[in-house]
DNA sequence: CACCGCGTGACACTCAGTGTCAATGCGCCT
DNA sequence: AGGCGCATTGACACTGAGTGTCACGCGGTG
């Protein structure tokens, strides 16, 4: 009753992936990776471990998923700048989407991202997670210059100078542990490379 | 007899390491990564599945590993280039390393890349290897420039661009089944890099 | 009330990866 | 030659990730 505008099975949906996430989260920062098995997760979200992997392909999915969302906010803030905006720039606002969504909840986002950081495991989920999001960035890049990414390496190389940024920054950040202020150390770090975004060779 | 400059233990080792590999790339280039069982690779190199395991940590393993010493190669090139030279000069140089290796067998390479770039599990362990790779590749250029990686970003995106330049000209590569130039590609690629690379905020 | 569809739990199974131990083979020393 | 130590191997057992299958229960519907 009330108002189903989503389906109360969506909702219940939710629910489960919540608690399956945060229970989740909450062992593997204290145990470490390899020291959580999949049936402790389950026990401590009260849920079967058939579930589990009804709403997460994998152990690594857990952590990891919700980055799929942040790579379609870059590419839809990359979409929304003005065309008449230089490249860097346009970039620099899209790649500052997930940086600002680790300043919101900094304690969290710093709990997770060390624990990515340092577990190669997840290290390496998280960068194939990330070369999605350059091709994302690399079709919107060609499409905002006119420019097809199969025959032009500049919209590749744009969006991929733009994630080493974000990497860099991402783990300075951490290694600091949030000591520094992720918005200038990108700011800095586009300083670098804004010169090859914007130059000459570039377009 | 003759000359055991290395130890005959060591050319067993070899031999059976690279039994292993040949079996592996062989069965996994036909039937797809998820397709073959460590059981039926250990069967074609007529060991245990249990010296599988010894000489390599994980499935994923027998493909990435050689991308190891190629590792070490590039950052030995980088560190013996002369200390006048450009960044940009002295990490075309070293990011050329890995690519010469493919035209050198491209046969063979281009079967590896193919399966590693479009097996999941595969690239992201490969990516993975990458970033140790620009850990070596900055702390090299850290050393050049005289500038602490932890203290200064640029050290850190000059390897991250330098690898994106290569991930960019190995992808090109690869989706034109080798008929493109690497060599050709690379030089492209740095003629965008390398303003941020020489740049003023660089240096 | 009977029906239907979906999410769930229970169970069994495959496969990756690890620890342990006994057997084997080779180099070395006496 | 014979014995000793060291390293590699195979066999076996075990844990844990991931998947297929099926029967149950619950909410909505005619």
């Amino acid at each position: 009753m009330s108002r189903p505008e989503v389906s109360m099975a969506e909702r219940k949906r939710r629910l489960v992936s919540d608690e399956l996430t945060e229970s989740a989260l909450q062992l593997l920062a204290v145990k470490g990776y390899d020291g959580v098995t999949i049936d402790e997760i389950v026990a401590a979200a009260g849920v079967s471990r058939r579930t589990f992997f009804r709403y997460f392909a994998s152990k690594e999915d857990v952590v990891v998923q919700f980055l799929v969302d942040m790579g379609s906010d870059m590419r839809a803030e990359l979409a929304e700048r003005p065309v008449d905006e230089s490249t860097s720039q346009a970039l620099l606002h899209a790649v500052r989407i997930p940086l600002h969504a680790c300043a919101v909840d900094s304690e969290r986002a710093l709990r997770v991202v060390r624990l990515i950081l340092r577990t190669p495991a997840l290290h390496a989920r998280f960068l194939e997670r990330q070369a999605h999001w350059r091709d994302g960035l690399t079709t919107q890049v060609g499409q905002r210059l006119g420019l097809a990414p199969e025959t032009e390496l500049y919209p590749g190389l744009a969006a991929g100078m733009a994630l080493t940024a974000f990497d860099a920054v991402l783990r300075r950040w951490c290694d600091s542990d949030g000591a520094e202020d992720p918005a200038a150390l990108l700011d800095e770090a586009f300083a670098v490379i804004a010169p090859a975004l914007d130059g000459a060779a570039g377009r």
